[in-house]
DNA sequence: ATTTGTACATACTATTTAGTATGGTATAAC
DNA sequence: GTTATACCATACTAAATAGTATGTACAAAT
């Protein structure tokens, strides 16, 4: 080989952004302070401050980063994927809450959201993309246009609470309730 | 009158765990700083480090205020009103929604929860005690076991997500909306 | 080889915030 | 009225954290 690798990586914006929505889904905004993040990068303030003007503008970096990765991606791939609408739609479901894309930064987010106009906007914008996305599977199914929203809306609040509900089931009966759930929404008696 | 009313309201730990709870809901844990809160009530700090060993101490009693605030107290009061099984699921439905106990903080101390044990766990107990009233209701209207919880899980997952998406819609189209909901969960086709 | 610009290190300041120590005031009991 | 106690004010300390100023290593271009 001509030349080994060097373990010096340097970090790129998108690299300090992505270990942000990381943390952000793990303990929130507040838990995002600058030195700690730099400890985990194994870099100090400067590389920090190089890329970003400060704090804030940091964060609006996290914030657009989790709206392509949380949202235009998995749709993207659902697409590219093909397939019938309930196919597309169990897709959906499953990504959502298989770590796949980070759902779990949602919460997060959503709180964040309260304080915060940016965040705020971007939850707004990315829930209309992920609506306008369902809403015409659901339509497809042959369901009418109100009956295809109230089912969308009810699989959305099943996919988000997902995030919010804690858990203690086992991974087995957790998948056979979620799938209960979905059969009720999507194939009505 | 015999005396005039005082101004000087001297405060107590329920006051002092009911105004963090309220800006809890607004703002997320975060926001309770000691300084802040003092600022609010008009007193100082050394209120707050009277009733209180530290923000730990102060955290744990609003975590306290809000297991009875937001679950026993409303479901006595609904139990105490009696009625069908329906009634009472649209009862508890309406109130979740409705300011009348303060949902708002559901979302915060949702996500408190994760980098928090002692709010994990109150959000488990919450929610149990929450489903093991709901899934009476509809056993009385009829459906089986694994029917009556799924279609609690829904209904559940319809309240707190409604806690978390964003509205832009009016007050009149959102409770048409919520009623269309409710209705497909609590009376399938 | 020298220059140039990117990416980061180091060492500082200023601000915010939790917590403490101690003194003060109102109210009720005696 | 004196005393005890519950409740609060004031004035501090210590730690955490955002932000700044400046110097440095390294790669690519010239």
């Amino acid at each position: 080989m001509e030349h080994m690798k060097k373990e010096k990586t340097r970090l790129s914006k998108a690299q300090w952004a992505a270990h942000g929505l990381k943390r952000l889904g793990q303990n929130g905004v507040g838990s995002l302070r600058i030195d700690e993040l730099c400890h985990e990068l194994k870099v100090t303030k400067g590389s920090f401050y190089w890329h970003f003007k400060g704090r804030t503008d940091f964060l609006n970096a996290v914030l657009e980063y989790w709206k392509q990765a949380a949202t235009f991606d998995i749709i993207d791939r659902i697409e590219a994927k093909g397939g019938l609408p309930q196919d597309k739609i169990l897709t959906l479901f499953n990504e959502s809450n298989s770590g796949v894309v980070d759902f779990s930064a949602e919460q997060a987010i959503r709180h964040w959201a309260k304080a915060n106009k940016q965040a705020a906007q971007a939850v707004l914008f990315i829930d209309d993309q992920r609506m306008k996305f369902l809403i015409p599977q659901f339509r497809a199914l042959g369901f009418a246009k109100a009956e295809a929203e109230t089912r969308t809306r009810l699989l959305y609040s099943l996919i988000l609470s997902e995030a919010i509900i804690y858990q203690r089931e086992k991974p087995a009966k957790r998948r056979q309730r979620q799938r209960q759930c979905f059969e009720t929404i999507v194939y009505p008696a």
